[in-house]
DNA sequence: AGAAGACCATACGGTTGCGTATGGTTCTTG
DNA sequence: CAAGAACCATACGCAACCGTATGGTCTTCT
């Protein structure tokens, strides 16, 4: 039986990588996925990193193909699964990826290197998907084609300042429990009612 | 009397560094103000940099304080200068600052780079004040301290996301002109009504 | 004019990161 | 078990920057 104890210092393998250069990402953004660093944390030397990649770039590209599909497919897939109503399902959705935005920093740190050839086709899908996905929502609740696209646009608009502002400036946000709630009561009627 | 030719190849001054320093945020976000090819940029050697300024990190610091002053400046006052009601001032702020926001690059690299120790400072401050701004403009309309903060928050989030959708996924927004300007007025009345 | 200060070029040393080369080790498998 | 494959460490060379040192060259002012 093989042991997996906790830092058997055995050999790497590509995820290793990745895992490490996601686990930088979130720490210190993009610039943080550098080959010397990576390894040096993985106890590896950069022998082994090029054994198993290209580049450096390659690295990018595997990690955030491997973020795209384990970050999008959880999140829509949950939605979806709700058996609720559109208007539920939207709360759901909206409540959800909230309190998602300010934990998940790989995200924020994609988003603000969205011009690097590596994350703009990535960024720009899961926009896309995201904002589509809402849109259906609009239109299930019974909004027109433009209206929902509209609504959907301002909404995911005000996720992505929100997970900025929680950023740049978390001190305007509202900070204890009941005032996160009536904030987000207030953005849903917002963007739900009329 | 003294020329001031197309380029003259003159001593350069604090300011030279200082405006090709923005349009090299501009262009390339905060990365690009490197102390090399801005000489070479501006035909100098880095002797000519280190004369005017003690590190990059100070040409950085100046260069952000004269953006800051000009930037800020410009918007609120010249939208409190509007002698409209206040419900006309948001409008035509809302629409002031959308158009803004797809042009001024420096504030978009900014941004970018909200953690940065030089930009954090800068872009809290410029946040605050802003949400600010907005929050007494709905006092004015007539909302309560809750609501105006809850709505200005909104709105800024939405402002936010809008500048950061134009620019991972500007195939999502509205592109015609009437298009754009129909859902500005959705945008406006969301934000405004109830 | 000529000295003092302002301004600048060049050369140098140091750091960090990329990518290559080369020669081990350690598995795996016939 | 021996050979080939898989995996890795070390040592280089290269490029982009930062910041310093040193010695000019203009300006200005007396």
């Amino acid at each position: 039986m093989a042991v997996t104890g906790a830092r058997p210092r055995q050999r790497l393998s590509r995820v290793d990588w990745i895992s490490v250069a996601l686990a930088a990402i979130a720490e210190g953004g993009l610039a943080a996925v550098a080959v010397e660093p990576l390894a040096a944390r993985l106890g590896a030397s950069k022998g082994s990193f090029y054994w198993h990649f290209e580049n450096r770039d390659a690295l990018l590209t595997a990690s955030l193909a491997r973020w795209e599909e384990q970050y999008t497919a959880a999140v829509t897939a949950e939605n979806t699964r709700t058996g609720a109503d559109p208007v539920q399902r939207l709360r759901l959705l909206i409540r959800r990826v909230t309190m998602l935005a300010e934990s998940d920093s790989v995200y924020v740190a994609l988003i603000a290197t969205a011009d690097h050839p590596a994350v703009a086709p990535v960024l720009k899908r899961i926009t896309e998907q995201r904002i589509e996905y809402t849109m259906a929502l609009f239109r299930d609740i019974g909004f027109g084609p433009r209206d929902a696209r509209y609504r959907s646009l301002l909404a995911y608009s005000a996720h992505l300042g929100h997970t900025e502002l929680a950023r740049s400036a978390p001190g305007t946000l509202p900070r204890g429990r009941a005032d996160r709630e009536a904030y987000l009561q207030h953005v849903i009627t917002a963007l739900t009612t009329l």
